[in-house]
DNA sequence: TATGAATGAGCATTCATTCAT
DNA sequence: GATGAATGAATGCTCATTCAT
């Protein structure tokens, strides 16, 4: 057996693993700058030099941090672009699962997310991609004319975000919304607008 | 005249408003953090005991700033509320004029902008309370029978909030749009939404 | 009338004579390296220039006042001394009349009893010169067959000072015992001592 | 060998055993605000983060010494209680022993002496415990038939403190009396006075 | 006699990072 | 895989002191 009990082999996997997600709580809580080395190890049970030992520096770890929030929210954004051929009465409820599952995932990693979606010095690029890829999904959307088309898709993509970028913050992850209700809302509002019938 | 030919008697005011107005830039590009004192008092072409002459800390400056902004905004936001009697007609010209001035009013103070809306510890407090402004002038609109009854205007205030945060950093500080532009497109877009008429 | 109502040509002497009575307080209770001059020339009501158009530095004000203490001090220790020709019995008696002096200066004094005792780097040397003519007043007493002859008169005037150093501080500055009293104990006790008679 | 020549293992309390016994010094000569930790750690060999290793702060390290000297004295007045049943005529000799001891964990100890006597903030208090020791140990001894009864010894104590703290700084730090004489001269004094027998 | 404004020089403290073991 | 011990390089802040007026 490994110190401590462990599964041996697995000691070094485990310190890394570690370190990762106490770093994510911490930078998420305290900001990098305020963030400190000593911290996070001491809350990891380890001493400084095991850091270095799995991470060059803390710019590095910080970026690696980024860099899983970026790939999960570019994945589940590239997966929620809508098929060809829907009904138009469908439009609602599909749109509501890709944002579902975008909002599941902020709310699974509370800690990743407000990292990747507001700390991260790269945050803009990445919500920027974000942009992108919704664009190309609302544009291909349009064409299927599932969208009218007198409105500039991209705004409507950076207001997408803006949109979950806020509420992600003040109803999300102050519990208050859950992921679907929020999907739900945006949709209905993004849909119809406020104008009375 | 007074030294380096200034006007006399305003020498400190001067001193004061320039600081200000560095460390506003300085805060702004480089974050609270890595904004030094000593950068930002050589700029400004005094030194390091003459910061603390107007100011007793970094931190105090950085919250006059964000004073400043907080002030401003919440004043913008409570003059854009829409009087009662108008033409449903009219209704898009006249909510676009208050957000135009709202991002005018950004626009012309882009650094401040910068730390209030997203730098600052107190941005989402800011931003919260801009938000419960928000839904006391849309749900006295909605009353006014200006929008549908439907829909939660809290959200849809915190929606426009994000478009707003959003935007601003994307269209406006890029030069891509003008405030009137962003007013006119989210007034669009919030208004009648993306279904196909 | 010169401003704010005073005598005219008295202005700048009554400015001086405030500094040093603040710098006294102040140095008193809070230290030399503590006191700052910022703070004397508040609590004085002028500005930091008008205190260097009366005193060249913070130390030259510091030893003003340690100067006065010093003299006065070795002033009255000076006139203690005891004439020739006394019954042994009024011996107690005039000598307490000295002390009692001594004392009384002290508590009319505090704060320039706390510089030029305690605080003042020269204190040392104060006291030294103030034991060399206790010393001499006390052999030239034993002289006159007033006091035994097999004691040391110089360790007696040292300990008489640090009798009256702790003596002072613990009990003349507490209020818990007056000029007079200290004066009559500490004749009793180097003049009886503790024994069992 | 450890680096530089040391035993292993034992390289860190060396450097802070080394940077106490040099703050101590360096305290000791300049007083607490003309001390600066760069001179200390110079002398020590070490840099400033390592100083900061061991010791909170500049105050930490000298509440330390002082802690120590607080510590070391009280123990030793403890010790000098005089036990009952004694001979009249052993008594001088035996409250030498006490101050004998004292005196010489004062000469041995010179740095911490003056900063546990003269230099700390604390310095009334560690003397005010000191004098409640001691008059309870004379009270003790009053009543076991030691010393005459209409006397105060909490005076006596007190003067007794004063006059230790006097000849330590004047006769033992300048090595002029050694701790027996001191012990011997003081007993002399406050047993038998200067009255002409 | 007095001041508004400014500064030179310094000091404690912090933190990411690295050896030697 | 892990650590005890140490450091280079900053950085915010303070305070006595001065100049021009």
């Amino acid at each position: 057996m490994g110190k401590r009990g462990r599964k041996q082999g697995s000691s070094g996997e485990h310190s890394k693993a570690q370190l990762l997600s106490i770093a994510a709580d911490e930078f998420a809580e305290h900001g990098y700058f305020s963030t400190k080395i000593s911290t996070i190890v001491k809350k990891a049970g380890v001493t400084q030099p095991t850091f270095y030992l799995y991470f060059p520096s803390k710019e590095a770890i910080f970026q690696e941090l980024v860099g899983l929030f970026r790939n999960k929210f570019a994945l589940l954004t590239k997966k929620s672009r809508l098929e060809t051929g829907l009904e138009l009465d469908s439009l609602p409820g599909r749109i509501a699962i890709g944002l579902t599952a975008i909002f599941q995932f902020f709310y699974d990693n509370r800690s990743l997310t407000k990292i990747g979606l507001y700390l991260s010095d790269d945050a803009e690029e990445i919500k920027n991609d974000i942009v992108q890829l919704i664009t190309e999904n609302l544009e291909s959307e349009q064409r299927d004319g599932y969208f009218r088309t007198n409105v500039e898709m991209r705004t409507v993509a950076e207001s997408l975000v803006g949109i979950m970028e806020r509420l992600t913050a003040t109803y999300l992850f102050q519990d208050k919304k859950k992921p679907e209700e929020l999907a739900r809302e945006i949709v209905d509002l993004l849909l119809y607008g406020l104008q009375v019938k």
